[in-house]
DNA sequence: CAGCATCCTGCGTGATACTG
DNA sequence: CAGTATCACGCAGGATGCTG
């Protein structure tokens, strides 16, 4: 079954965009970041609060996504190089430009397929 | 958006979304389907149509997805109960309030994300 | 504090064969 | 034609422990 795979992508957007966002914190993370950069801890804060009761986050993941994310171009990390260590997440201007496909899909899935956030809609 | 209380416990839209578009066909199928009902056969034509040449797609997954979407309550199945068989799947009203969210993605995917796509917004 | 190294498991996906 | 049945595999993702 030696079957290369020379054509990694196909010519469609969609395809790309799933590969991008695939990942269960992706989307949430670029989400948490629309309101200015954060540091490591507390992104990883932001998404258990809320999540599914209290599983942690492995950091092997989290790390993982973070770093697609900066390959991807959404993000931007910015090592402060001290004792403690202190690193910033921020978007990045493809990211900013993101944050309303996110928004978009939050507004229809607060409509759509939510049985207890309605209220979310006006939230923002 | 100046939101102080950013913390809709989480009932996570994007989360239902993400799992509700899991899948490496579903946001193309719910595409396709945007300019009518289409036949199994043609949707995997379809999905073949551009799909970086790989191999074809197992019936398994094509099903498996089709009924996923089918139970998200985004495309309904019509079978005609005849021989040879024919089955037909169109978008519902909420999958039809759907495409527009799709269309955003492809949007900014066809502007940021470089592929070779750029005519494919105007196209469609 | 912000990660990395390692092991392990479930499931999404591919490939092939078969049926109503 | 429109699927279901089976086998196999890669990889995302969880759990722990360690480090600079």
């Amino acid at each position: 079954m030696a079957n290369p795979k020379p054509a990694p992508a196909c010519g469609c957007p969609v395809a790309a965009f799933q590969k991008m966002i695939s990942g269960k914190y992706k989307l949430r993370i670029v989400w948490d970041l629309k309101d200015g950069p954060r540091r490591y801890g507390e992104i990883r804060t932001g998404l258990l609060r809320g999540a599914s009761g209290s599983a942690e986050i492995a950091p092997r993941v989290l790390s993982r996504e973070l770093k697609a994310l900066t390959e991807s171009g959404l993000i931007d990390r910015r090592d402060y190089g001290v004792v403690p260590p202190k690193v910033e997440y921020r978007l990045t201007r493809k990211g900013k430009s993101f944050v309303p496909v996110i928004a978009a899909i939050r507004n229809w899935g607060a409509r759509h397929l939510e049985d207890n956030v309605v209220e979310m809609v006006a939230a923002e």
